[in-house]
DNA sequence: AAGAAAAGAGAAGCATACTCCCTTTTAGTC
DNA sequence: GACTAAAAGGGAGTATGCTTCTCTTTTCTT
C-alpha cells in the first residue's frame, strides 16, 4: 500500500498548472475546466488525505468502507459486499483478500450455497474500525474543509444528484435486477 | 484497456445502495454520504462515460488529456507532461510507454540535458485528438447533465475549489520549486 | 427429470496511480 | 577541479478497478 507521501508530489502539480486562463474557450478545451478531470483530482486528493491522516494503519478507502459494511450489517457474500461500497466482484474479491490476509475479516463457504463465499468481519477488525474511523472522519473533513456550511451542503447535494442520476444514466435497459 | 461495458456493473451497485435513512448519523457514519465516496464513485463513473464515448477508440481520459497538453504546447520531458496532466512522473512514464506504442508520440532523448526524454505529439496522435475531442465532450456533457446550468456552475466553481485548495493543503511547507 | 439460464467465484490481463530505491547526469558550491 | 545536491528516469512492488473467459453450483422452465 504506502501511499502516505503524496505531499511532494502535488507541489509539482500545482507548479504546473498555471492555468492560463486563455481566450477562445471552445468548452472543455483546457484541461483544467473539465469536470472529469477535476474529479480525478479530487478522488487523487482524497486518497491522498486518507492515506495521511492513517498514518500507519495501512487502510484504504475501499477497505475501510468494507470493514464498515461489514460491522453493520453481518455476514454476506462477496458480490453482495462488492457492490455495496461500489466496486464491482473482480476487484472486490482482491480487496476482501487483502484484508482476510491482515486477518481482519474470514471467508468461509456458505452452507445453504455451495457457490458463495461468506465474509464475516473478526474481532480484530473490528478494532482497527474503531481505530480509524476517527483518521477517516479527519480526512472528510480536510478534503470538504476549503468549503464554508452552506457550500458543503449545496455541493454533497450535487454530486449527491450526479452520482445517482448517472447510475441510472449509464443502466442497461432492462433495470436492475 | 477495454473499459467499455461497465453498464451491467452500474445496474447492480445501484441495487445494493439501499440507503437505509437510518437515525443515529453521527457525521460520516454511513458510507453513502461520505463526501470521498462520492467523489471515488463519480470518478468512477466519469471514467465509465469516456470509455462508452470513446467507443472503440480505447482511449482513457488521462492518455487523452496527455495528447491534448502536447498538442497545445509543442514537446516536453516526461516529467513535465506527467505533472501537466496531474499525476506523479512512475505513472506518467507508464501512460506515455503506452502511448508511444500505438505511436501516437514519440520519446527521444534530449540534446542539452541527456537526463531527460523529449515527449513529441505525431501526426497520428494529432488526428487521434481531432477524432476523439467530441466524444470526450460528450462523456463531460454526460458527467454533469444531471445538473442544470446553475447548479453546474457551482458544481464546477466549488469543485475547483476544493482541488486548489487542497493542493496547497498537502503541500510540504517549502512551497513549489 | 433434463436442460437452460443465472449466480458466485476465480484467473488472466490491462490501465491508473502510488511507494521506495537505484542509476545517470546536471548544476551549484567550496 | 572535486564534492554534493538535485533532477530525470527506470525498476520493483502494491492497490484499485475494470474486462473477458472459465468453472461450479443453483435455480428456473418446460
Amino acid at each position: 500500500m504506502d501511499m502516505k507521501k503524496s505531499t511532494g508530489q502535488q507541489t509539482k502539480i500545482k507548479a504546473a498548472q498555471s492555468r492560463p486562463g486563455k481566450a477562445k474557450s471552445r468548452k472543455y478545451r483546457e484541461l483544467w475546466k473539465r469536470p472529469g478531470y477535476l474529479v480525478r483530482r479530487l478522488h487523487q486528493i482524497h486518497v491522498g488525505l486518507f492515506a495521511e491522516e492513517c498514518g500507519g494503519e495501512d487502510l484504504t478507502p475501499v477497505q475501510f468502507g468494507m470493514l464498515t459494511v461489514l460491522q453493520n450489517g453481518e455476514e454476506m457474500d462477496q458480490l453482495t459486499l462488492s457492490t455495496s461500497v461500489g466496486i464491482d466482484r473482480t476487484s472486490g474479491a482482491d480487496v476482501i483478500r487483502r484484508l482476510e490476509r491482515r486477518g481482519y475479516v474470514t471467508r468461509q463457504p456458505s452452507d445453504h450455497d455451495r457457490r458463495a463465499k461468506i465474509i464475516r468481519i473478526t474481532e480484530q477488525g473490528k478494532v482497527c474500525v474503531s481505530r480509524v474511523r476517527p483518521m477517516m472522519a479527519r480526512a472528510q473533513e480536510r478534503l470538504i474543509g476549503p468549503l464554508d456550511d452552506d457550500e458543503r451542503e449545496e455541493f454533497l447535494r450535487l454530486i449527491e444528484k450526479l452520482v445517482d442520476a448517472n447510475n441510472e444514466a449509464s443502466r442497461a435497459p432492462l433495470g436492475s435486477r
